[in-house]
DNA sequence: CGCTAATTTGAGTGACTTCAAGCACAGTGG
DNA sequence: CCACTGTGCTTGAAGTCACTCAAATTAGCG
């Protein structure tokens, strides 16, 4: 962890538009951005860990964390990622308890702080900031519900495919057209809530059956719609 | 479905005070009171369909719903419940899209219907109303991913102890320390996310190991603190 | 009407199958 | 050299299917 010197202020920031603070007027802005500190994270780093009292929420500058709960055996269950523009930790600050998830860089990150004082101050000051706020939330909840009834209904093989569906809409392609981040076998298995040898045996099968392409790390999508197929997804 | 002719004002509901409507004004209230619609509700009835858009929100003034997604074959996934003083739907309401669940009543019951245009202004003019409801989504919230993260790693048997003990802290036991709370086995195995035929089987072994009594769809706990230790529970 | 008969619904059992976890171990590469 | 990936093998948990039994509903009908 470093702090850094040179703070990105809000009002110049890329994800300003596409992040929680897009209806702020330039004023809340800038105080959000004094307010707020800021640092530099090395993958592995822990932001803030399950079970400890946070006193505000974070914005991704730049970088990629999962969120992640602890279960039986120390397992991590990823409940979700952070990438640019996207808070976390916000939950924790608005139901004023600890926090019940790990939040751990998997891509070097920046990452604002911004304290809860603040937070409150601008669901008062600004309806819409309060509105976005609770859609980011409801959408968030919404995701969770879905992924249980699929974690509870359906076969691995049909959840490993609809993880890389949803990875592949979260991190968009690198111009060879592989998923844009790096997960080990053991995160993946982390996401779809199975044993690491079966995510390894199934995403061979995949790459056998031409469905995906494999090269280390990355992951490409060769057919998108026999993908949809294994992960029995109608809609 | 049956209109109330005497609709409950929510002044003198019984269920104001531990509902989202606690911190509104008088004036608010009965501007509430006077918006809302109220209906008498059988078992079986459903409240809104997954997939439909609604264009309000449900407050139960009593009586017992179950909130569930329709996966794969139909099968339910049951992710909460919701009785007196709850609210249901404001989720779809809020973020402005369908439905994701389906509500159905499942102890005969009255409910309220709140106009959307309600709901938006409440959250404008009473920001301690607005926090309220951020708070009860935030709850919502971590309630979906730790049980996603129990459905992800724990055995069907873990998991059928811990929906034991979460139906016994939601409903309450009656007299004779049964959980308030008529299930079949198949809604049973639709929270835990199993087969009717498992549940039926590991109920009858809880039996046979003293942990609960069963007495047809009633339910006793006999001994917490092994139904903790089967669910793996620790913290 | 009241009283069976017929049908449906839910609970429970047993036999069988299969999916996926777990373990042990062998590469591999940063 | 350690963390990660990959493979083979075994085993057990849990799903599926097929069925019985009991209770509750509905239909039939004298």
């Amino acid at each position: 962890m470093r702090t850094l010197k040179k703070i990105p202020t809000c009002d110049i920031c890329q994800n300003r538009y596409k992040s929680i603070f897009k209806d702020l007027t330039l004023d809340e802005l800038n105080h959000v951005s004094n307010d707020k500190g800021c640092s530099f994270q090395k993958r592995g780093n822990v932001i803030y860990h399950e079970g400890y009292r946070i006193n505000g929420f974070y914005c991704v500058n730049r970088g990629v964390l999962k969120i992640y709960k602890t279960g039986i055996d120390l397992r991590e269950q990823i409940v979700r990622f952070a990438q640019a523009g996207d808070i976390f930790g916000y939950r924790s600050v608005l139901s004023g308890d600890l926090a019940c998830t790990t939040a751990e860089v998997i891509e070097d990150a920046v990452i604002c702080f911004i304290p809860s004082t603040s937070l409150f101050e601008l669901i008062k000051k600004n309806v819409n900031f309060a509105i976005d706020l609770m859609q980011i939330t409801c959408r968030e909840l919404k995701d969770a519900n879905d992924y249980l009834a699929d974690v509870a209904q359906k076969t691995v093989r049909e959840r490993l495919a609809e993880v890389l569906l949803l990875l592949k809409e979260t991190f968009k392609l690198d111009k060879d057209n592989y998923i844009q981040v790096s997960l080990t076998r053991e995160e993946l298995s982390n996401i779809v809530g199975t044993a690491t040898e079966s995510v390894i045996r199934l995403l061979s099968e995949f790459k056998t059956d031409k469905i995906i392409d494999l090269d280390k790390r990355r992951i490409k999508i060769l057919d998108v719609n026999k993908l949809i197929k294994v992960a029995n997804i109608y809609e």
